[in-house]
RNA sequence: GGGCCGUUAGCUCAGUCUGGUAGAGCAGCAGACUUUUAAUCUGCGGGUCGGAGGUUCGAAUCCUCCACGGCUCACCA
């Protein structure tokens, strides 16, 4: 396996390559098998930038392994739909409905929306169609179905089999009044079919099945008092989270899984679960979660931080992509002000890409990863001209338009390359155009010039009347002049024209911009905004 | 309290894995584009690399301790 490559995804890949070395001697799996890499969902809400960027980062792993390596790989989005309601999501519908259920499995709970035959169903169309409207090449595996189904039945026997080691690995992390009770097993009530309110009694390993007592009541779920004895197979009862983790990956044979920071403790706890269990861990790491512009978590109930939609607004895909590819282990801000920047590192990414002479340059480019797809059929990835997205919007701005022609013929100026990119950069162009439009443009302030400059205005107006020719240098000079002969500085006299016609003090090259913008339409706007002057002195 | 991350130019951050003359963008200043402004381009200024020790011929980089900031966990899956 190449030790060239050095960008972190190849780095994963060779950790893949010692786990399966460890899990082969223990013949827990063999060469044919798939190559198994997990990322794992609570269906309670909806999908978010942080379940994009895991799904996003472990297929990356998963190219880079396929990259050096023949076997065949295979990546599960298993849904934890199993798991119990605890409190009631803010931001869905039918909130008191979805409340009388509280402690139930999130499948055996209604659609909130009303869509699907379950919360979670809802849940789990709503991730599918999240990640499939990424590309993502992926295996639905869902909770419910591994329990219900009996695909866990092995493994649940197992952990009974193993009951106190396995307790043992969560009870030294447990404060002491509750070390006594703590069973890794959760029953669902028969009687009222909450799981998060029961507790186990009593266990039978020779049974294979458990007693309970559906006493624990918490807010807003009440226990109901029932008990009973339950087999651990077939979904009557499901195991606890740091459990439930090892069990997946006992079961499944996961050979590689990444999580967030906040779940540290818990993947060193399922590890040492799992290797009681007489299972192999899966290689993996933590990546660090996103802030906001003030360093704080971010929280979709506070709107602090950026949304996805918010981002591709703004930015296109590839450049959350590169953002979410640079540095996993660094907690970054999401924040606006990052979309260009990523989207310029992103272009400069792509025009090194085009010009890639040695094959390891192509492999450690992360555009390697983020331009897949359009790798694997051979199209052309590449980025020829030097117009970065900063320039387009700083140009949007200056031009103060928002017809996306007249930015064209000023990219064009610029660099005559442009048309090589014609789709990525008429991309740009339209975000700009959106920014602009929505932040920039409400901000503009027009202001009229003053009496001091009135007559160079006059003399303006009076040859775009009479000018029937076709050079933005005629026309360039006309306006020049028409501020030196009336004896206006000069500095005054460009920022009023700005002032009264793009409503900032900066703009374009005069005669250019007028060239392109009409002659006849200047004059309008000239007029029209006399028209403003004169009907503001009547007041 | 445990774990982890961060501290580098006015601002946002690269550079730390693998030690070899401190970097980029923005902001500031100056200049170029036949004359104005802007885009754009060029140049300039600007840092005790959080602090203190240690290793080394040589430390932003490796080791130890400390300070400050932050995230996360402590029976929720």
């Amino acid at each position: 396996m190449s030790e060239q490559l050095e960008s972190w995804p190849y780095r994963e890949a060779r950790h893949v390559d010692e786990h399966l070395k460890r899990a082969e001697s223990g013949d827990a799996k063999s060469d044919d098998d798939p190559v198994l890499f997990q990322t794992g969902f609570g269906p309670s809400g909806l999908p978010h930038i942080g379940t994009f960027s895991e799904v996003a980062r472990t297929n990356w792993v998963r190219r880079a392994f396929s990259t050096v390596s023949d076997r065949p790989t295979k990546l599960i989005a298993f849904s934890d739909d199993m798991d119990g309601l605890r409190k009631v999501p803010e931001n869905i519908p039918n909130g008191d409905m979805i409340a009388e259920h509280l402690g139930k499995p999130l499948c055996d709970i209604p659609d909130p929306f009303g869509e699907e035959d379950s919360f979670s169903g809802y849940m789990n169309a709503q991730l599918r169609s999240f990640l499939d409207s990424f590309g993502f090449d992926y295996n639905f595996v869902s909770s419910k179905d591994m329990y219900r189904g009996g695909e866990f039945n092995d493994g649940l026997l197992r952990i009974l089999e193993c009951y106190d080691e396995v307790r043992q690995v969560i009870i030294k992390t447990l404060r002491n009044p509750n070390r006594d009770e703590w069973s890794p097993f959760f029953p669902v009530c028969e009687n009222c079919g909450k799981v998060n309110n029961t507790r186990v009694t009593d266990v039978h390993p020779k049974d294979g099945a458990v007693s309970y007592v559906c006493d624990q009541s918490f807010r807003g779920a009440e226990a109901c008092g029932h008990s009973g004895t339950v087999p651990v197979t077939d979904g009557h009862v499901k195991v606890g989270w740091k459990v439930d983790w090892a069990l997946r990956w006992y079961v499944l044979g996961v050979d590689y899984e990444m999580y967030g920071k906040d779940l540290i403790e818990s993947a060193e706890l399922s590890t040492e679960i799992v290797r009681a269990l007489g299972g192999e861990p899966p290689a993996g790491m933590f990546y660090e979660m996103f802030l906001d512009e003030n360093g704080a978590k971010i929280s979709k109930s506070k709107g602090t931080g950026l949304s996805i939609d918010d981002w591709l607004q703004y930015g296109p895909l590839e450049s959350l992509a590169w953002f979410i590819f640079k540095k996993p282990k660094k907690a970054k801000k999401l924040f606006f002000e990052v979309i260009p920047r990523s989207t310029d590192q992103y272009l400069e990414a792509l025009h090194d890409y085009g010009v890639a002479t040695e094959s390891e340059q192509e492999l450690d480019n992360p555009v390697y990863f983020i331009k897949d797809e359009e790798i694997d059929a051979g199209e052309e990835v590449t980025y020829e001209s030097n117009i970065s997205y900063s320039m387009i919007l700083n140009l949007v701005s200056v031009l103060n338009t928002d017809d996306r022609d007249m930015v064209w013929d000023y990219l064009r100026r610029y660099d005559d390359r442009v048309d090589a990119d014609k789709d990525v950069i008429d991309d740009l162009v339209d975000r700009a155009l959106r920014y602009y439009r929505e932040f920039v443009f409400p901000t503009k302030e027009y202001k009229l010039p003053d009496e001091e400059v009135m007559p160079g205005v006059e003399q303006l107006r009076e040859f775009l009347d009479q000018y029937d020719g076709d050079d933005p240098e005629e026309i360039q000079t006309a306006t020049y002049r028409a501020g030196k002969d009336n004896d206006i500085k000069l500095g005054k006299w460009f920022r009023s024209m700005y002032r009264m016609l793009l409503g900032q003090d900066r703009g374009p090259r005069l005669g250019t911009f007028i060239h392109l913008y009409g002659v006849e339409e200047t004059l309008n706007l000239i007029n029209e905004r006399l028209a403003e002057k004169s009907a503001g002195n009547a007041d």
